[in-house]
DNA sequence: ATGGCTAGGCCCCCTAGA
């Protein structure tokens, strides 16, 4: 089973695009982060032609998360538990999907941006990650393949960046936000990426502002296994063509893990 | 410390992204 994230930046925005990536990657589950609209304004009908089953999570103008999958999506649950009234952000989704060999549950994850650093907005990045912690560690219970993807915000290691100092006084890579990312891989999850190509150079973000002309890019969208999913793991990979695809891409670029479910 | 660019909104300038 093929399994993508990617941020689009705007599902109506990058509709043409989404739909020719889709024709050419052929994933069988793609989550979506920051579609940008409510549920009743999602596009299904041109992904539901190629095939798709969509789950939405939306809001206004901002965040929105969904999941595609050409197999029914069941057990299908917005929101991450833990959060109190005053948290209406539109940032977790989660489904169970069934393949020939067996049930994955998956996540579409976009966590908080944090900046500026030090502020509000960065505590509350950090207190989302939390959440998401406690979360990652009851579904490890079940013993399931869980595949927790998306845009984390979090740029991992030195590697991840072409240019790490420019990020020093950045959300992004803070050692608390790098800690929160770690601690929770340290519950027994991996980093699909970075178990099979563990070099430098690989990124899933470049900037509108000539970055990726230069390839001044970071890696902020993982993929994270549960024991069972990481057992299956057969492949990886980024997608980065799909930055030069279209005259006017997102500024993430899909990435995608081959699981044997 | 900030801008560069992109998107949405409700509407010509703001917020937010990373």
């Amino acid at each position: 089973m093929k399994i993508a994230t990617w941020n689009v930046n705007s599902i109506k925005a990058r509709l043409e695009p989404a739909l020719a990536w889709l024709k050419q990657a052929q994933p069988d589950v793609v989550c979506l982060q920051e579609i940008k609209t409510v549920d009743e304004n999602f596009p299904r009908e041109p992904f539901e032609a190629l095939g798709y089953n969509c789950a939405v999570h939306g809001q206004k103008s901002y965040n929105g998360v969904a999941i595609l999958s050409k197999s029914p999506l069941e057990d299908v649950t917005p929101r991450l538990p833990g959060g109190d009234d005053s948290d209406d952000h539109a940032r977790y989704l989660e489904a169970v999907i069934t393949g020939k060999k067996g049930i994955v549950r998956v996540a579409s994850i976009y966590a908080p941006n944090g900046n500026p650093w030090p502020g509000p907005k960065f505590d509350y990045k950090l207190a989302w990650l939390e959440r998401l912690r406690l979360h990652a560690k009851k579904l490890l219970k079940a013993e399931e393949p869980v595949v927790l993807m998306g845009d984390y915000n979090i740029i991992p290691e030195d590697k991840d960046a072409a240019r790490p100092k420019a990020w020093v006084k950045d959300a992004l890579f803070q050692p608390e936000s790098r800690t929160a990312l770690r601690r929770i891989e340290n519950l027994g999850y991996t980093d699909a990426f970075r178990a099979l190509h563990p070099g430098p150079g690989h990124y899933t973000f470049w900037d509108y502002f000539g970055s990726w002309e230069r390839n001044n890019g970071i890696r902020i969208d993982h993929v994270l296994l549960s024991p069972q999913a990481g057992d299956r793991l057969q492949a990886c990979g980024i997608d980065s063509h799909v930055r030069g695809d279209s005259e006017k891409p997102s500024d993430h670029v899909p990435v995608w893990v081959e699981l044997k479910i």
